[in-house]
DNA sequence: TTAGATGCAAACCCTTTGCTTGATT
DNA sequence: AATCAAGCAAAGGGTTTGCATCTAA
């Protein structure tokens, strides 16, 4: 059975205060501040068993490092091309309109979006 | 401007007649056995290329290698996590549904389906 | 006390790059 | 002849793993 740690505490924590889809280094260097002698494996393990536990979420941009969510609720990912920016939004009726294939049984489903944010679209 | 290779060529049929999404090894191990002294860096630098120039596609499944594509139109893809196989599907309406959000201007997506085949689930 | 987790460094895998040689235009 | 591509080997970057030590239960 899973033993309680302080780096799965911090390390889970850091996932939900960084709302910004991090990468494994950046919740890494993050925690580093405070805590020197963690180590980027056990960032990596954690997330991973995190993953699988359900607790988070994978975040893969193609030919990018994985990036990691805490938010559960049922979103989409739209990765803004000119700053990188990952913006959660939801796309209504998307998850019927996917899950109700007629003769695939879809179960489950990972979509990117891609296009300019609002912020670099004005600026 | 481009020239024109023996190597180019056969990449590119190589990626026409695997129709399941190979990898980049297993595009060169493909052509390797007729063209002993092709190289994997001159296969990635070529699928590189033919992506850029809007010719074949990447289809990037989460955790893995890269895939490659040469059917252009407008599908989706559905892998089986039984098999690894990747089909090509259809979403009526999908396209419109995705680049039509209320406030973002999305030019763009990729999607990954996730499920058993038909084969799988039979078997 | 002991199973499981951490830290560290090394290994891994996929992909890209530097450089010399070779081929196309 | 000039330029671009190929082949080879080495480097790169992200992620995982082996192992000794440490810590929660």
């Amino acid at each position: 059975m899973m033993k309680n740690t302080r780096q799965k505490e911090i390390i889970l924590d850091a996932v939900n205060h960084l709302k910004d889809h991090p990468t494994a280094d950046e919740i890494y260097l993050y925690l580093k501040k405070d805590n020197p002698k963690l180590s980027l494996a056990t960032v990596y393990r954690n997330l991973n068993q995190f993953a699988t536990e359900g607790r988070i979420r994978k975040v893969s941009v193609p030919g990018d490092s994985e990036r990691y969510d805490a938010l559960m609720d049922n979103h989409e990912h739209f990765y803004c091309e000119s700053c990188g920016t990952i913006l959660d939004i939801h796309i209504n009726g998307l998850e019927e309109h996917l899950l109700n294939h007629p003769t695939m049984m879809v179960d489950d489903y990972k979509l990117m979006l891609f296009g300019k944010c609002e912020q670099c679209r004005t600026h």
